[in-house]
DNA sequence: AGAATTACTAGAATGATGTTCTAATACTCG
DNA sequence: CGAGTATTAGAACATCATTCTAGTAATTCT
């Protein structure tokens, strides 16, 4: 196998095994040593390819934006109307969530410190899923089917409901997943947006 | 003074301390040394009192989540209808978080890993806080003031707007406080929990 | 009041663990 | 094949969180 190759298979084992501990016991309490022997990887090439232990959660956190952003996207821009379309993204999250317990703990625990330059990637990420998902409901919102809204309320108010309960139970609150109530959540989150001259 | 009134001070002036700290820098990356020192507290003492680091966090947690909880009874209790109700939560909550930012960021982390003894403790407060709320709702419910939900669904569906925009703002990255779109978010969430028979 | 007990304070010593450093190895490309 | 570079290795280091031992001062008991 080529060099490349059994680096990079060496960072996706690094941060498999990361990810694991980390949405166990949190970023603090996971201890590098216990990443290196379960990843088998030696001191030298871990902090070789991630820097320090918070790069390794960086490049975790942005590697799962990146793909929660594109699923999400990849499953609105085929709606062509506003409740369908509202649906479909909580519909995306239930699953998405339910499906990646780990990934989704993590990504939700909002423990990370991102160092300057993450900061930066991660914030071009948002702006450009941000101008997406406003791309798509300019025009919906033009025709009524949605509430006119400041644009920084509309994320939090769709989505706001299944972020949160899925926070509960993931912290394993709740019996239920989010993908079976995500019915619920789904009609919840299209009465709260719905605009006036809906049909 | 008494021991007990000095003690009492020393422990405030800790968790006062901590706070800022924590909140600024999250509880792994701010040291027990910079604690003892702002708060003039020894390493004994500190170690006497709160057990460690995240003993103080732990102190802290629970006493916000108190105060936070007893203020929103407060403020839902007095109301007789569905909808007031709702809306007084939701603004309760902007208010809250506006006015104690420090608190609210550190209690939203949800970085915190608890004690059992705390854990129980939490539970326990968790218990008697959802129970209240749903003897409230229970009533409206039955008018048809409010939909009928799973009882684990209210509090996501009704708070989680705000709580998300919160956690945006706190981070910076909205310029308005929650305080600002309370009346927007107090709406929204009407909207989804709103029953088929409202007058 | 005086003795005994307990709560609290103090800071040096310890130990765990994240990170750096130096050297060695193996791959790639000219 | 040889120079240069990416990568690996693990010992050494540095930084804290925490423990320990010893003391001090308040409170309780007789």
């Amino acid at each position: 196998m080529s060099r490349q190759n059994r680096t990079s298979e060496l960072k996706n084992r690094v941060m498999q095994v990361a990810l694991t501990h980390f949405s166990k016991a949190g970023i603090e309490r996971t201890n590098v040593g216990d990443i290196l022997k379960d990843a088998q990887c030696s001191v030298g090439s871990l902090y070789h390819h991630f820097g320090n232990k918070e790069g390794i959660a960086e490049a975790l956190f942005i590697e799962g934006i990146r793909q929660f952003n594109g699923g999400l996207l990849a499953a609105l821009l085929t709606r062509r109307t506003g409740e369908t379309g509202v649906r479909a993204i909580i519909q995306y999250c239930c699953q998405w969530v339910t499906e990646q317990p780990a990934l989704a703990a993590f990504l939700l625990s909002r423990e990370i410190k991102l160092s300057e330059s993450a900061k930066r990637e991660l914030k071009e990420l948002d702006r450009a899923f941000g101008q997406a998902l406003y791309d798509w409901f300019v025009p919906h919102v033009q025709r009524g089917e949605l509430l006119e809204l400041p644009r920084s309320l509309y994320i939090p108010i769709i989505c706001g409901p299944t972020l949160e309960y899925s926070r509960l139970w993931l912290s394993g609150r709740n019996r239920r997943s989010p993908d079976d109530v995500s019915a619920l959540l789904a009609e919840a989150a299209w009465q709260s947006i719905r605009g006036d001259l809906t049909p």
